[in-house]
DNA sequence: ATACTTTTTAAACAATTGTTTAAAATAAGT
DNA sequence: ACTTATTTTAAACAATTGTTTAAAAAGTAT
């Protein structure tokens, strides 16, 4: 009855206590909050977060699983525009920045979520899949036959944008401790690496082009 | 018994303590373990622990701070070497991507254990000045000068570092999840990667030296 | 030996944990 | 209206948490 009718409040509890689940699970980790401190963000009691989901481990999966897709789903819409190459890697880099700056702990979140799962449940959103339906990796071996780009593996060519897009972010607690640095100056060398990863990747990647240019 | 002064047994409680905290901390994280979880594990009682770290936080930073000084140990030890830069970037890479093959866990661990804490004690350890130290600052800054080097600050230079070589080790689970890979094929791919990024960031900070090879 | 200090333990502490139960409040259907 | 189903709550559950207390065990020195 819950999902036809959902006149009732201005939103849903059920997506309110995922709202708030994401955000504390997000900073906190899954150990490192409990069920009763997502339930208090929302303003409600804490059985009524094992009445929507069943436990605190299955709204966690939740919201790993969602993150993840979210991941995914930033490099297709990429992936599925009419670009060069070239053109999908400067878009790609740019709308990753913009992306984490916005939401700065998700890699972490991901990366320590999943080490916490003894079942690796992949296969449920089909990621490779969605990322195979963009066409990106056709494109890619077409242009590497053509010498176009750098015949590296599709795998480590994952490995170059997620490290240079993903590390900067998530390691700012750690550059910020290292070089004594405020949060003023940490942005400021964050958008430098921006254009830094950008250049290096393509000059990396599509070496013909930097060398015409 | 008589070896040492005033000294206990084989190996000093304390520092078996210390050795089975980081193996715990380092896979479990500091809210995904317990104290009675790393007593069992060295085979002593909890209330040991209080006894010479005093709480379980105490510890926590400790082993934070030697799993930190680990790591900027193994850049200064390459960064001491009476070698030119691009020999410098190889044997940092390969020692990095040696080390942290065999301590996969160790980046996330840091990360994450930066996040819990509140207080950044990292003036405490020193960990630029040791950097200052090896000279590896000024030999870039003259070779910048000399145009041998790309002119990029040295923060992102080591954002660069990092990124190629601590992500792709920590990233294993998201990868091998995404591309369905199992350990040895993901082995397979690191090998690789190792290369692709020395070649990369070689060619990134030293243009000139591939222009005229 | 005795006396004193250090190391180790068992037990208890109070607080918190995830989860469940049963009843109340609210909404919907008739 | 009344009846039923859904949503929400308060309270309790048993287990576990980090930490402490007090006493035993082991070690050291006198």
């Amino acid at each position: 009855m819950q999902r036809d009718k959902k006149m009732k409040k201005d939103l849903s509890t059920e997506q309110k206590i995922k709202d708030a689940a994401r955000k504390v699970f997000m900073t906190k980790g899954f150990s490192g909050c409990t069920t009763r401190e997502i339930a208090k963000s929302v303003g409600i009691n804490v059985a009524l977060l094992n009445y929507y989901f069943r436990s605190k481990g299955k709204l966690f999966e939740l919201i790993l699983e969602a993150a993840l897709s979210d991941f995914i789903e930033a490099m297709v819409e990429v992936f599925s525009m009419d670009l060069s190459l070239e053109d999908k890697t400067r878009m790609l880099i740019d709308k990753e920045f913009e992306f984490l700056r916005k939401h700065p702990e998700l890699p972490l979140f991901i990366h320590a979520g999943l080490n916490q799962e003894s079942d690796n449940n992949f296969d449920q959103s089909n990621f490779l899949g969605r990322l195979h339906q963009t066409g990106i990796f056709e494109q890619c071996e077409k242009a590497q036959e053509e010498g176009k780009m750098r015949k590296v593996n599709m795998i480590n060519v994952t490995l170059l944008f997620m490290s240079n897009c993903h590390f900067p972010i998530m390691s700012k607690k750690l550059i910020c401790g290292i070089y004594q640095m405020n949060d003023d100056e940490h942005d400021e060398r964050l958008n430098e690496h921006q254009e830094i990863v950008k250049e290096m990747l393509i000059n990396y990647l599509f070496p013909n082009t930097l060398k015409n240019a």
